[in-house]
DNA sequence: ACATCTATTATGTATGCACATAATAACGTC
DNA sequence: GACGTTATTATGTGCATACATAATAGATGT
């Protein structure tokens, strides 16, 4: 296909427009068919790359209304939240794991509410990620086996819940959070570095259907960063 | 429209079937052409429910090869990176700013190196920003004022650059990096806390067709957070 | 002036068709 | 069997058309 009437020439030209200020922020962009026309392309593919602007922010659309160009183009930074061991491997090491604790209890209640769950009994596994065997990121996390009865049977000194979970518990929302926290004494022990470091800190709530899955704070070494193109 | 044959409805009923395990991760499913038959609809309409779940990373699709379901879904989690100002009045809280030093400068090697351009003068300012009369967020940046002359005569005492690079200065490129870093005596001193305390700490430089625009370092107060939905 | 209904309009989506493209499979040659 | 070539196939995209839907503007009646 001629590459003058693709959707990604329209989005790009549309796009170039918006940054050189032909088209200010707030200002309404001409309709659809009407750039059809000039493109010389169907409304088809000038609706196309609309909508993929659309969907990165730069434009707002709305029936009937127009397109206008976004008052505040919000960037949107996406991170990709892979399991643990990909992570590391993808830096070129190896990947360890320790299961440091698995027990029972009843979480206290800022789990139980993000998990959106009574008080009630959930297996709750301490472990250490390890990369070329030096410590990575201490995870600690309830799994509530009232919604993924499996999970009691499962050997977690072999398998790292993080992978489990992800292969054997889809969830259909869920909510994280990244943050910076002190590394604390209990980590600094097994990080083998001052309590006061400042760790990257990923807190994770998953649920199907409304019903907690699982919470787990990540807490990783010092010096972790997670990074991505704008 | 009948619900039954929306690229909504085919994409929804899709994923069920993923995560119902009923198409196994790694497994290819039926191509276009049959699936259009089954849910008796056009394979356009099968193409865009597909591409939607490849975007989310649920599918894998090559061409000839077919679609296959991801092997490991990774999850992707997207933030918005607002202006500051904006950050804080949609917490409820009144958006103070002040600017601390404005000067110019050359960076060092790293800032040079991650805005891939030659050692020269910059603009070099460091504010901090307020959230009800409480510190919130302190913020380290360059500016290059040879890719942005503009910004040589802009009073960044009145108007945060943050603001108003996103009105002037729109990028075609750029990186961002989460981290947890100390405080440090300097940012200890603004923030009133101790300085080991752990700092949420965005680093985002931004570009035009390769040439840096600008390289901030924002280092937010402790108890700082983001997140987002999955 | 006000509320309510109606017409208009721009975007949203479904369809059938055609052809482009990438990747693989099949085939032939040496 | 190891190669390069060609055929096949599934996805990717463009087009013309039709109709759906949301939101606004305009007309209407009180």
């Amino acid at each position: 296909m001629n590459a003058s009437n693709s959707w990604q020439t329209i989005r790009d030209e549309v796009k170039r427009r918006v940054h050189e200020r032909e088209w200010t922020p707030g200002a309404s962009i001409p309709n659809e068919s009407d750039l059809a026309r000039e493109f010389g392309c169907a409304r088809t593919t000038v609706n196309r790359a609309l909508r993929a602007l659309a969907d990165d922010g730069l434009l707002e659309r709305r029936r009937k209304a127009g397109t206008r160009v976004a008052l505040h183009p919000v960037p949107k930074a996406t991170f990709d939240i892979p399991i643990i061991r990909h992570e590391i491997e993808a830096l070129g090491q190896r990947a360890g794991y320790g299961l440091l604790s698995a027990r029972t209890g009843t979480p206290d209640v800022g789990v139980l509410s993000s998990m959106n769950c009574e008080p009630r009994d959930m297996l709750h596994l301490v472990s250490l990620h390890l990369a070329d065997d030096r410590p990575f990121m201490m995870e600690d996390r309830w799994i509530d086996t009232t919604i993924v009865p499996a999970a009691a049977n499962v050997d977690f000194s072999k398998i790292s819940a993080n992978e489990w979970l992800v292969l054997n518990a889809s969830y259909t929302e869920g909510h994280i959070e990244f943050s910076a926290e002190a590394i604390g004494d209990e980590r600094a022990l097994h990080f083998g570095c001052s309590p006061h470091g400042a760790g990257f800190t990923i807190t994770r709530t998953t649920r199907v259907d409304g019903k907690g899955i699982t919470h787990v704070v990540q807490a990783f070494v010092p010096g972790y960063s997670m990074s991505t193109r704008l």
